[in-house]
DNA sequence: TCATATATGTCAACATGGCTGACGTAAATC
DNA sequence: GATTTACGTCAGCCATGTTGACATATATGA
């Protein structure tokens, strides 16, 4: 009935402690992603782009349908945001060899110029909230972020590849 | 040169670390927003729509400009947004005591009503997340998210109203 | 071999939610 | 009394999601 010490008992969870939870989640991705727009407005892309081109950088040699996977989008959606990228030469696509269907994706060297330029301010923040925060710190951001994540995914985290 | 135990030395930060770091809060982000996206496109509304009544709800009485600050997009995008919330019956407004320039935003019964259905979904994840994960986890959580967000912001996190 | 399923692409139309620019009003402040 | 501030509004543009329909090439299984 009284109140309660956060610190020494943070699984009773309070509305305040869930609506903070919330709110660090939105502020972070809100922040995260500010630089980043910002960059790719002098391309004539956005945020969708990114997301492409980040995925096919961790993953070269993607398939179209893994790409989808991971985005949650509509195929018409990714197609959009794929074109722009491969007719402007930051994406390259190859035809599988297993399966001469699919198209597997690699970023060009242009491509990759652009990852890096994209993505270094993002690692520089994770960076350093981690450094600020400690190494225990991490792990519970990692596990806490991971728990969040719906089951189908949490596998693919930290993984080089998914399966395919 | 060898290859670096993650568990023993995190802050070594590799770049694969970091782009798990980049990853976890992509993948929660998406999952976070999933349930909320589809409850409100029942009601012919959006992302948008659930961030101002989320953030109205968290601080009754909050004024435009404040909102704007949180929200961080043009008074235009969020007039749109406000109007058909208004309109609609979600959201009152008051005209400001002290200052009668303000319109003091107000959640109606039925606004609460739908923001207690859209949040749901995202605190009872977030539960289960904090519980699984423990509670030095959720400190870690907190820290290193704090630590992503702009030094503007951070101050306002875990405050129940932002200063007026 | 033939039917079916899969991987991918494409066209068209629509909605949400950002943006810029311009302009207007009422109230506070110097 | 001039200026700043809080807020609103109209108009138009763009990125990015959606649904629905249809096409093609290849793989796979009966």
């Amino acid at each position: 009935m009284a109140d309660v010490n956060r610190g020494s008992n943070p699984l009773f969870l309070r509305d305040e402690d869930l609506r903070e939870g919330i709110e660090l989640l939105f502020f972070a991705y809100r922040d995260f992603t500010a630089r980043p727009d910002a960059i790719l407005a002098d391309y004539g892309f956005g945020r969708a782009h990114h997301r492409v081109i980040y995925f096919v950088g961790r993953h070269p040699g993607i398939t179209v349908k893994e790409l989808l996977a991971i985005l949650k989008i509509t195929k018409q959606s990714l197609a959009r945001v794929l074109r722009q990228l491969v007719t402007k030469g930051f994406i390259e696509q190859r035809q599988g060899e297993q399966d001469r269907r699919q198209r597997l994706l690699y970023l060009t060297p242009k491509g990759e110029e652009l990852e890096t330029k994209l993505t270094e301010n993002q690692r520089a923040r994770i960076a350093r909230a981690y450094r600020e925060a400690g190494a225990d710190a991490v792990a519970g951001y990692r596990s806490v972020l991971a728990g969040m994540v719906d089951d189908e995914d949490r596998e693919r985290l930290n993984r080089p590849r998914p399966a395919s």
